[in-house]
DNA sequence: CCGCTCAGGTGTTACGTATAACGTCTACGG
DNA sequence: CCGTAGACGTTATACGTAACACCTGAGCGG
């Protein structure tokens, strides 16, 4: 290899027919203008140049940098390096805080690490559906995705991408990683604390939605109240919405003639539960002295009803960070164990003993 | 023929966590396979090709990459093209729907022209002040960013992306295209309809926010009711929060000795709407009846509440949509006007005639 | 038989970056 | 005065793609 040619300068040729408009400035104008080759300046902006350039010559090119403006294309960055120091997060929907707050913890986690977070909404039918990411994968290097059924992944980058998922229920061996809630845990509180105030007829209000996190909440309902002597279970099922939980209530509190009417609605999530305070109201039914409404998830609504509502509060920050710390020791190769966090009931006023 | 060795299936070692991913296909690889040069499956792949490549070798090029399954490195196509058909959607926060009903329209838009979009929350603190966006613009080619004042933006990317902002306020001359609402409109329909109901002492449930659309919403309650003769304007500044709502609701209806309650409250967004339900009911006070009370946004919360919430509803979808429409002709090259929606108010049960 | 066109491709280059591998110059011990 | 080890940079290359310019026969009119 003979390397020794006369080009002192190899660059010289390069801005020929370019004009010297506005284009942004690369790392080789950077280069010419500190006087120094590109490689140098990678070097120097990369930040690992100690005892490889010295001060002097860092300082000419950082200055230079300076006055040119000069930024780092990333799709170049990207392409050479193969990676993006970029996740992606995908939820099923953006209307409520939980994801708000699973992407307020992921983010948290993944600033800490010089990572970013995009957020890729996945409305069901946007987009084709072997590539349902669209062009967002142009920059990621994994992915997290929130409450979707596992199938509903398989276009994800033909599978190539680390995942982990949050709130899609127990992990399938040699499947991705996964982030759970005691769900069912929280559902036997909500019960134990009904039937402690002494509830026995209890009507429930499901949500009819193939998710996992709802298909458990029906089954340890029904489980559990299994389990309490004299107790009375009827059961509403109806899509997650406000309306549509107010006519399931009104149908649960209309029992059939003989019966007697239950003493408490156990909802499936807070807006079912709004619903269902709406529906009681509608009746002439007092909360909590008539009848007891309980919600799930504690959303900023529990809190804004009247009574506020009684519900289970979930560690969305902790999930969301949670998923991050697991995706980010996926891309360092790592092996990663699923977890499962608890929750807590918390207690506020739309329940109370039933009326003797 | 080429090395196509016995490889059915390339990756087989999915335990333990490590990815190996056998080195993704590339083009040139597709090309091996096909019998054809790299340029080829470049022009196959890419849908121009009529009139340039025969159908039988357009075919074997289609067949050898979906055997492979090959798919296109975005980041190599990204830097080799420019731009990524990719926009960045800025929010200030997604707790509440406002803004998935603006990504929704945005999206939908986007979809139709091949593009896609990403979301970036901004946590007002998370992250370098200099480098807003992090890792999210290596994949992007221009930014609509929601809400957010125009100085916010003063650190994206260098201010070379094209831009587009909604609900800013009126488009700066020389700056970005906006997109806003008719806040001032939609106020003044509120005060009208609480005027038009005989109501006039009235108090304002004020968001204490230094953002455009929260200004506009104080300056026109105050300037419509002065023209009212006899009306009787207090003014309470909160939080935008329930709790702090409430409390500023119970401060205004508490008025000092000697001055009448007023007879409705007009609040600045439905939370705070919400929060001054929960006062008037903890005075006794009865909806709609002794009190009315108006929220704005119509957020999925107003339908909610009980009594349903009357509130000025914003067409966030045409929002997003606008916006995207925008940011495309802009990414033509094209001017583009800025641009106001009208916005209705929705009468509910929430207000009613002053008790005499 | 020549030259022209045109379909049907191929070779090559450039995008901007990061880094491995390789020079060169100085200082210094032996 | 040579050998050698840093200190300090440079050259060359690869990442995967798209597009430009070119190449090669075949058909065809003259």
């Amino acid at each position: 290899m003979t390397a020794v040619g006369g080009s002192t300068r190899t660059d010289e040729r390069k801005g020929c027919g370019r004009l010297t408009g506005s284009a942004r400035p690369t790392s080789r104008d950077v280069a010419r203008a500190a006087g120094v080759s590109q490689a140098t300046v990678s070097l120097v902006l990369g930040g690992k140049w100690h005892g490889r350039v010295s001060e002097r010559t860092a300082h000419a090119v950082r200055d230079a940098a300076g006055r040119l403006g000069y930024r780092p294309n990333l799709a170049a960055r990207n392409l050479r390096l193969g990676r993006t120091r970029t996740a992606l997060m995908v939820v099923p929907a953006l209307t409520n805080d939980y994801f708000a707050r699973v992407y307020t913890g992921a983010a948290r986690v993944a600033a800490e690490h010089g990572f970013g977070v995009v957020l890729y909404p996945s409305p069901a039918g946007v987009g084709p559906a072997r590539d349902p990411f669209g062009s967002a994968q142009a920059a990621i290097d994994g992915v997290i995705a929130s409450s979707m059924a596992a199938d509903a992944l398989a276009g994800i980058g033909g599978g190539e991408l680390p995942l982990v998922m949050l709130d899609s229920g127990p992990a399938a061996p040699g499947g991705p990683p996964t982030v759970d809630l005691a769900v069912a845990d929280g559902m036997r509180q909500v019960v134990r604390h009904l039937v402690g105030l002494g509830h026995r007829r209890i009507a429930h209000v499901a949500a009819d939605i193939d998710a996992w996190t709802f298909r458990v909440r029906t089954a340890t309902v029904a489980a559990e109240l299994a389990g309490v002597p004299g107790a009375v279970l009827t059961s509403e099922r109806c899509p997650l919405d406000v309306d549509a939980a107010r006519a399931a209530a009104l149908r649960a509190l209309r029992p059939p003639a003989g019966q007697a009417r239950p003493t408490a609605l156990l909802c499936d999530g807070d807006l079912l539960a709004a619903g269902a305070c709406k529906a009681a109201r509608s009746l002439g039914l007092r909360l909590p002295g008539d009848l007891s409404v309980t919600g799930f998830d504690d959303f900023a609504l529990a809190a804004a009803l009247d009574p506020e509502l009684t519900s289970v509060r979930l560690p969305a920050e902790d999930v969301g960070a949670r998923g991050m710390t697991a995706l980010l020791a996926l891309l360092d190769g790592e092996a990663v164990d699923s977890v499962e966090l608890p929750v807590d009931l918390v207690v506020r006023d739309s329940t109370a003993p039933p009326a003797v």
